[in-house]
Parts: C-alpha cells; sequence; structure tokens
DNA sequence: ACCGTTACATACTCGGCCGTATGGTTGTCG
DNA sequence: CGACAACCATACGGCCGAGTATGTAACGGT
C-alpha cells in the first residue's frame, strides 16, 4: 500500500507536513513552526505547503488534533488490564517514566500555551488524564474526593517534573537516582497495600 | 523625598520601564513585551526606550533580575522564625496557596521557557526553593534522601498545579474545592505530627 | 540667563515571516 | 499520447516589530 518513505524525492502529502510540524514542535517549539523553515526542512518551498493548507494557523490545527488522536491510548488500555487495582498505578508510573519522546511533545506544549490554539487541546487531554487517574485512584480504594484531590496532585506532580527536567535543566539527575525518586513517588502517592 | 505618583507627564526611569516589562509579563506572557507596545502603554514612544536600554533584550535581562532579587524573601523567612519545624511546612503551602499575584509572573515565566534568556533566572529560583523545602523536610525529620526526594515532588506539584490551573482553565475549581485541596496537599506530602 | 544633561518625539531603515500569484513539472487515466 | 489534476518553484506584496538617526523640550546647577 502506501509506502512511507520519508528520504528523497518523493512528493508530500499533508501527513508529511503534520509530522514534520510536530517534530519540530518537539525540538524547537511551537513558535518554530514557520512555513518557509518547515518547507526547507522538508526540501521543498513554500509553493508546495499553501497547496495543502490554506494557512499556517490551519497547519498548527491540524498537528495537535493528530497528536491528541495519536496520544495515550495503548498505555492507558494496557494499564486497566492489570487484574489487581492497587497494582496498576505504580506500574503507570514506572511505565511513563521510562518512555522519554512521548513527553517531549508535551513538554513543548506546556511551554506554548500562550498560543490560543493549544490551550483546548491541553485542556481535553490534561482532563481526560486526570479522569483516568481518579478512576484509578478510586478502584484502588479511595473515596471518590479524594481520589480526585489525589488525581490532581500526581497529575500536577507530572506537569511540573516535566519543567524543571527538561525544559529546565535543573541539574541533571542521574539515572539510578531518578528511579529512587520514582519509587518515592509511588510510595508518596500511591495508596499503601494494607489499607481501608 | 521621592515623589513616585506613576501617573500623568512624570519622566520615566530605567525602573520604571522593567516594572511596566514585569506587569506585561503577568497580564500578557513574555511576548507581549514589545517596545513601542509598552511605549505606549508608559504614555511615552520608542524614542525614550532606548535612552534608557540599548535593547529590548537588556530591559528583559534587567526585568528578570529585578523580578528575582525582590522575589519570595519575605515569605520564606516568616516561615522559618515559626518553632515546631512540623507546623512550618504547612503553615508556608497555606501561605502560598492564599497570595496570587506573586505566582502570575512566575507562571508566565514558565510559559515562556522557550526563550533563552528566562531558563537560567527560572533555574535559580527553582533551585533555591527546592534547597529551602529540602531543608524544611530534613528539619521535619526527614532522612537527607528522602527530603530531597519529597521536596523535588512537592515543588514540581506547586509548579504542575499554576500551569494546569491558571494557564490551562481546567474547570474552574471552586474556592472551598481549593481549600479542601490544599488541606489533601499538606496530608500527603507533609511528614505526620506523630511520627520518628 | 546659559548650558549641558536627561528624557522624549518623529521619521526612517531593515529583516523576518505570512500569504498570493502564476507558471512549471510530474503523475495517471482514458 | 494528450489532458487534467496533483504537486511544487519562483517571485512578489505587505505587515509587524527591532533598531537608528536626529531634532527638541524640560530640568538642574552655577
Amino acid at each position: 500500500m502506501n509506502d512511507g518513505a520519508k528520504n528523497e524525492r518523493v512528493r508530500l502529502s499533508a501527513e508529511d507536513w503534520e509530522d514534520g510540524a510536530l517534530a519540530l514542535i518537539a525540538e524547537q517549539g511551537v513558535g518554530a513552526v514557520a512555513v518557509e523553515a518547515l518547507a526547507r526542512r522538508l526540501g521543498v518551498t513554500k509553493g508546495s505547503f499553501y497547496w495543502h493548507f490554506r494557512t499556517r494557523e490551519a497547519l498548527l490545527q491540524a498537528a495537535l488534533e493528530r497528536w491528541e488522536e495519536y496520544g495515550e491510548r495503548e498505555v492507558l488500555a494496557e494499564i486497566e488490564r492489570i487484574p489487581d487495582p492497587r497494582k496498576r498505578l505504580p506500574e503507570l508510573f514506572r511505565r511513563v517514566a521510562h518512555e522519554m519522546q512521548p513527553h517531549r511533545v508535551y513538554a513543548a506544549l506546556l511551554k506554548a500555551l500562550d498560543h490560543p490554539q493549544v490551550i483546548p487541546v491541553m485542556s481535553r487531554v490534561s482532563q481526560r488524564r486526570i479522569d483516568f487517574l481518579t478512576r484509578m485512584y478510586t478502584e484502588a480504594g479511595l473515596e471518590p474526593v479524594v481520589a480526585l484531590h489525589r488525581a490532581r496532585l500526581t497529575y500536577a506532580a507530572y506537569v511540573g517534573f516535566l519543567q524543571l527536567n527538561f525544559t529546565l535543566g535543573l541539574p541533571r539527575i542521574s539515572h539510578d537516582e531518578f528511579d529512587a525518586y520514582v519509587e518515592h513517588m509511588i510510595a508518596t502517592l500511591t495508596p499503601a497495600k494494607s489499607n481501608d
């Protein structure tokens, strides 16, 4: 079917531009998504771009929606397959902690919350994730109200961690120390095994 | 002495421009700090600006350093005067939770971490605050390593909260619910009173 | 009263980036 | 093999914001 070779002189599709935009966002932030720059990056010129998209805004919109679509999904589904509800959250934390790539886009979008286009996207994504955490905490035995607060706290810690660590480069934490930090998080934020 | 009337046609000083820049940052973000816009806001023109500063970058630099200088200071000092170490952190949390103004600049700067000038400033400020938290946790009875992790977690939660709540406007949390959230944070992150 | 310094106005240049216009090339299908 | 559509290049117009050049008004000291 559609062979997806992305190198050499093949004609581009709208999706190629969207992927390119997302790559640029991950590397240099939303502000770096300029038409001519992206065109050079893809080995073509503006003329091509304005055939696929009416405006730069349209590209950003499409790219963001594409990212929102293709986000999480697998991870959360796998977590829900774990039978013991109390083992889900620790597993989720460890899983999330050891993938770096998906976070780069999210972190870049956090830095770009002045651009009005990204706000609704980030709102929806964050809200869904907090809802998911709330469910997990509830099923792990917390009262509904407590679960909601704990979910917010957890997700805030996640967001803040992203900012502090690879946006700011706070003293390059070592790999072992990072693992210890994750375990500390689990111990602090996760309901203890013996509890009700 | 120096009458500080900021209205009407008085001559401006460099500090006035810096304060104006900080106000603009708090309201519309770092990107909104444009020379001509700021000049209009102050009732003058560019001509004035380029007398006080060599470049726009210089203004930003000065404004950021001014903010870094005039930051926290009183709050942290007051906290340290509380005799019982275990009562300090809860008090700090409640204090911080009920001031909104100082956070606006910090939140705006979080959204502006693509601008290379703000990164070192934010790094220093964040690092100092984490160090402070680490000391507080240690004095409250935590092991040094645990205290460091807990401090990072706490500060990450703070940063994340800012992003999620008045950068994104996640479902406008009510005042009462917010207080409950803060108490939940204290209960979760603060060493229990009976413990060692 | 004068004069230099401080503070500001006005009018320009210049570069970056968006968007448009138009013409050329590469496919593919009857 | 011609024709129509998909895809791209080149060239241009225009806005916006930074920075420069230069002239001018207020002030403070002597």
